[in-house]
DNA sequence: TTTAATTCGGACAATTTTATCCTATTTAAT
DNA sequence: ATTAAATAGGATAAAATTGTCCGAATTAAA
């Protein structure tokens, strides 16, 4: 018997591989080095050709570029990387509906017709916003870097 | 074509329906009415096979009381849903990873072997906790009651 | 006792998310 | 030029979530 029940998650799965990629590619990129979607996906622990998709919409969205080819792989340019919010990955991955939206579904959130935990939930998805919108690659990149921090468990 | 990109949210649909329903259900059991799947599921706006299923979750979890037969439909004890906490419908429907598990997807959450988002995302992991389990059924059936806030858009 | 209004719960279907496979294309190196 | 190492992207599959259907069980009321 398998007890799958319950996992909910803050972001989509997707959305988890898409950071954990841009910070190891960000890594990387600081010391000069492209990566492999292979590499990317043995580091950080995720399926291969999914993760592949995933930073193809990381690339259209101009958050890594993609190089083809033999040699090729992903980057980030180095000056780039400190200017790259978490909200940027999750708002091209997930959207931007977790920060947004109405806690219990209604079409939008609005004080005028608010749901019944609007003042409530508003808050926090407030201080979620704001931590998104200020916290960028470089200081995660950093974290791995130093050690302070894990891509996988 | 249909654009059906992007819609993460904080609680699962189900969950959703689940708060939903248990407000109505409050907010009848204080005029000490007993209502119906299809007037809950009409009054919030959800499927009604899907919310029956949803209702017997928390049914199972002691949050409502259903009762079978004609003129049975769901209610809660008037002197329980002021102790009733958000936290508790949330954990019966998604479980509590939203506001325990780790925001990258490692296997647990922890200051050992921390992801690299952990220390700003476990602050705003926290607020939503706290939030959860300070804001009880009551405060949020006298919300709809007063119309301060609507269950549907 | 019959009937009608209900919830229960199993089976199933549709949709979305997650994951895989395979071919085409690109590019560096030989 | 040829080859090998990459990404791009379409097609498909698997799994999870969301949604539907229907018969069984229960209960109040006629
Ligand atoms: S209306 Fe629901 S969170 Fe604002
Ligand atoms: S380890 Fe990821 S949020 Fe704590």
């Amino acid at each position: 018997m398998q007890c799958n029940q319950f996992l909910n998650r803050m972001f989509s799965k997707a959305c988890e591989y898409g950071i954990k990629a841009a910070i190891f590619i960000a890594l990387k990129s600081y010391q000069g080095e492209r990566v492999s979607l292979k590499d990317i996906a043995a580091k950080i622990n995720s399926p291969e050709a999914f993760t592949a998709k995933i930073l193809q919409k990381l690339a259209k969205n101009n958050i890594v570029n993609s190089v083809k080819g033999a040699a090729g792989g992903f980057e980030i340019e180095k000056h780039k990387i400190a200017s790259i919010q978490l909200a940027e990955i999750v708002d091209a991955i997930d959207g931007d509906s977790i920060y947004i939206g109405c806690g219990l579904g209604l079409n939008k959130c609005s004080e005028d017709h608010p749901c019944p935990v609007h003042h409530k939930f508003a808050a926090v998805r407030e201080e979620l916003k704001k931590m998104l919108e200020s916290t960028n690659l470089e200081e995660l990149a950093l974290g791995i870097k130093s050690g302070a921090s894990y891509l996988r468990t």
